[in-house]
DNA sequence: CCAAAAGTGTTTCACGTACACCCATGC
DNA sequence: GCATGGGTGTACGTGAAACACTTTTGG
């Protein structure tokens, strides 16, 4: 029997395909999958896949992710949505673009359904993207760079635990900037969002700087008091 | 035939809703219609309708905001894409929220298809709306305030001409807080993206101020060379 | 002449920016 | 002992914010 008022004519499939970031060797890199099916067969391709009746857009896209790159519990927004006639080959496709952000190395990356195989590229070095995945990409990246200055989300690509000059080299990496050490420090220890560990890093070569951790309650504590994150 | 590679798993249904803006009175508004049709008929409702599978997310925004406000040639911009299950009693349906920025006065407003009327309402006292458009409509004032700080879109909710009296209201509407006379206009004539015209207002009780055009080439010309409009 | 909004400068203070040296550690 | 990054303070200039009175016009 039909659902009634619904409507039956034809309609657009409907995806999701996740950005997803990492920071490593001070560099942005972005986690691709190899297209284990056609069309695009071979190519890499941001992870994603179709959207099923009874899940959410969110859910989706962390169903994928799931399935393609065996991450999970990560930082995960949605972007743009791109409806552009002719985008897939196939058939009207119109795909809901999220971007995510994880601390490489916590996580163990591996393909499974759908994707050949999943790797870390250097957003500025990318290899040919399948669809229209590299304008997506891009658009990322420029969420990125705006949102990272005023909302505290690149600790998302850090471990818990950080040097300030790790957290310095993720914005410079970010904002294609150099930034200044002193100034750099003064600010963001000034902001009071970050608390001192009694730990310093380990293995290094020189001398071993503290680590800190992000304050997500003060820093949500302070926003309602009308304090603004910006760097 | 089939279309190769195709997927044919139930697909949800896609749709377009729009959160046009208007400034007038020295205030925000929404333009609502009211529904003609099943569900929440005669409800008030963001104009919208399902999107065709031979046109793009754009043109379908722009074709129903035609057809339900006889609305044409506005500022556009995607906004979010809504996915949650049981938003729309009859199926599962997921929208693609764009908002509008018009001048309220330049457009004739004129309900159509679908819609029994349109009309403006203050956005700080909106009826009930259908589905889940309060949200949308919440969802489309956050933008528009972070927004406007730093892209001169403000300017679209304006006439052509306007005076530096209207600007300022338009932002306090906006943000929700009174500014400064003096340091907006140093600020904005400052900015050098205004033209002063020859002209003045006119029918006004008291002295009449002069009015100004927003240069868009020169705003993109300062663009270039680094420049970032903020208020 | 009264009401209403237009138009106009200065001072103060906070914050962004530029800048260089010593320290601790591992090898 | 040397190479490598860690860690620290000050001076300067720009820009944000606070603030009140005179002018013009219409009624």
């Amino acid at each position: 029997m039909p659902v009634p008022y619904s409507y039956t004519y034809p309609r657009p499939a409907l995806t999701v395909d996740c950005v997803v970031f990492g920071f490593d060797e001070g560099e942005l890199k972005v986690l691709l999958v190899q297209r284990d099916l056609e069309p695009f067969k071979g190519s890499w391709a941001l992870p994603g896949g179709f959207v099923r009746v009874d899940e959410s857009l969110d859910d989706a896209a962390r169903r994928e992710l799931r399935e393609e790159t065996a991450l999970r519990d990560v930082f995960l927004e949605q972007l743009y949505t791109i409806g552009t006639l002719g985008r897939d080959p196939r058939e009207r496709v119109v795909t809901v673009a999220y971007y995510a952000l994880v601390p490489v190395g916590l996580h163990e990356v591996k393909a499974s359904t759908d994707a050949a195989s999943a790797a870390w590229f250097c957003v500025s070095d990318l290899p040919t993207l399948a669809f229209d995945h590299d304008a997506i990409v891009e658009k990322a990246v420029e969420r990125l760079r705006g949102k990272v200055r005023y909302v505290p989300i690149g600790f998302e690509l850090l471990p818990e635990k950080f040097t300030l000059s790790q957290l310095q080299h993720l914005y410079e990496a970010i904002l294609e900037r150099p930034l200044d050490k002193r100034n750099f420090r003064k600010k963001i220890l000034g902001m009071d969002v970050l608390v001192e560990t009694n730990e310093i890093e380990q293995d290094v070569a020189h001398r071993a700087a503290r680590l800190y951790r992000f304050d997500e309650a003060k820093y949500r504590r302070l926003v309602r008091k009308g304090f603004n994150f910006e760097i």
